[in-house]
DNA sequence: AAATCGTTCAACCGCGCGTCA
DNA sequence: ATGACGCGCGGTTGAACGATT
């Protein structure tokens, strides 16, 4: 059986957004919240396609974009996340706020990828371009922590259990934050493929693989010319399962759009929760990603 | 001034995954 | 168990624009 049509193609528009469209789009969800694509549309008076207009809000009309160049420290940032992620665009936009994984997908294909070449470093691999391809499989523990590249070369984290090897691997601290207001709705789309390989402790967040504060600490040392401290926070983030529809005084879209999301609003069962990778750059500097910063300025509503 | 070439980036497309009936 | 549905992702395309000839 094949897959239905996103959409009518016969009666939606393409190409390029006009203002009065992007005026349409920016006023329903104002008023109605995001979600429900497939019938926003309809709803807003649009002759798009749902997938179209989620692509417009995300990529262009979302309040919170930053625009503009990318700083130096963008680009650092985006290199060491694609070492470690490969094309995870996503995921690497949700490490930067303001920024969409489409514009750093275009950022890698224009600048950063000439970068590297110009450096002499292979953008795909994040090795030296005259390296010979074959990797050798008896990779000392000392040249393992001299480069960010980990065991996921061209295939990222597709698991939990894998998440927990990468996360061992980098000294990650699985940091329990069962005060779930805190997580990232970024990362719903996260989903692992395994997720019956891994346990994980409801209240606790812990895992086999979770070493000693001091082994952590000896860890970091040893790693310390890695200019970024890739300090992980694993938590729980949001299901993408939808509530039943609430109430009609507590679904206004005023009130949704107000209220911040609750937790129990926010997370499916526990054996379909996604992951949110919330990276805390060394120093100072605790970043969250983009949903985990935002998370009290943009609630995201169902359907 | 016009033609050509190269670059950028918004938008599209197809697919995979989770959810639900 | 199965198929339809909806969402989100990564790869690709092509229009627009600037630089060069």
């Amino acid at each position: 059986m094949g897959r239905s049509p996103c959409c009518e193609k016969a009666h939606t528009n393409k190409g390029a957004w006009t203002k009065e469209e992007d005026q349409r789009l920016i006023d329903h969800i104002r008023i109605h919240g995001e979600g429900c694509w497939r019938s926003l549309p309809k709803a807003a008076g649009l002759f798009r396609c749902g997938k179209s207009c989620r692509l417009r809000w995300i990529n262009y009309l979302r309040p919170d974009l930053k625009r503009g160049n990318f700083t130096e420290e963008e680009d650092e940032i985006i290199i060491k996340l694609h070492s470690l992620l490969g094309n995870k665009w996503s995921l690497i936009a949700g490490r930067l706020p303001g920024r969409t994984d489409n514009e750093i997908k275009n950022y890698w294909n224009t600048h950063i990828k000439r970068k590297l070449i110009s450096r002499g470093i292979d953008p795909q691999t994040h090795r030296p371009l005259n390296e010979k391809t074959t990797t050798t499989t008896t990779t000392t523990a000392a040249s393992t922590a001299k480069t960010t590249q980990l065991n996921f070369k061209n295939t990222p984290p597709q698991s939990l259990a894998e998440i927990s090897i990468l996360k061992s691997q980098l000294d990650f601290k699985y940091n329990s934050t069962t005060s779930n207001d805190f997580l990232s709705s970024q990362y719903s789309s996260f989903r692992p493929k395994k997720i019956e390989s891994i346990t994980l402790e409801e209240n606790n967040c812990t895992s086999s693989s979770m070493t000693t504060d001091e082994e952590q600490q000896q860890k970091r040392e040893s790693n310390h010319d890695q200019d970024i401290n890739l300090d992980l926070t694993i938590g729980l983030a949001p299901a993408t399962k939808r509530e039943s529809t609430p109430t009609s005084s507590s679904n206004s879209a005023e009130s949704r759009l107000q209220q911040p999301v609750s937790s129990s609003q926010l997370y499916g069962s526990e054996s379909t929760r996604p992951v949110c990778l919330c990276w805390q750059f060394g120093g100072e500097r605790r970043e969250m990603c983009r949903d985990c910063q935002n998370q009290s300025l943009y609630h995201r509503s169902y359907c």
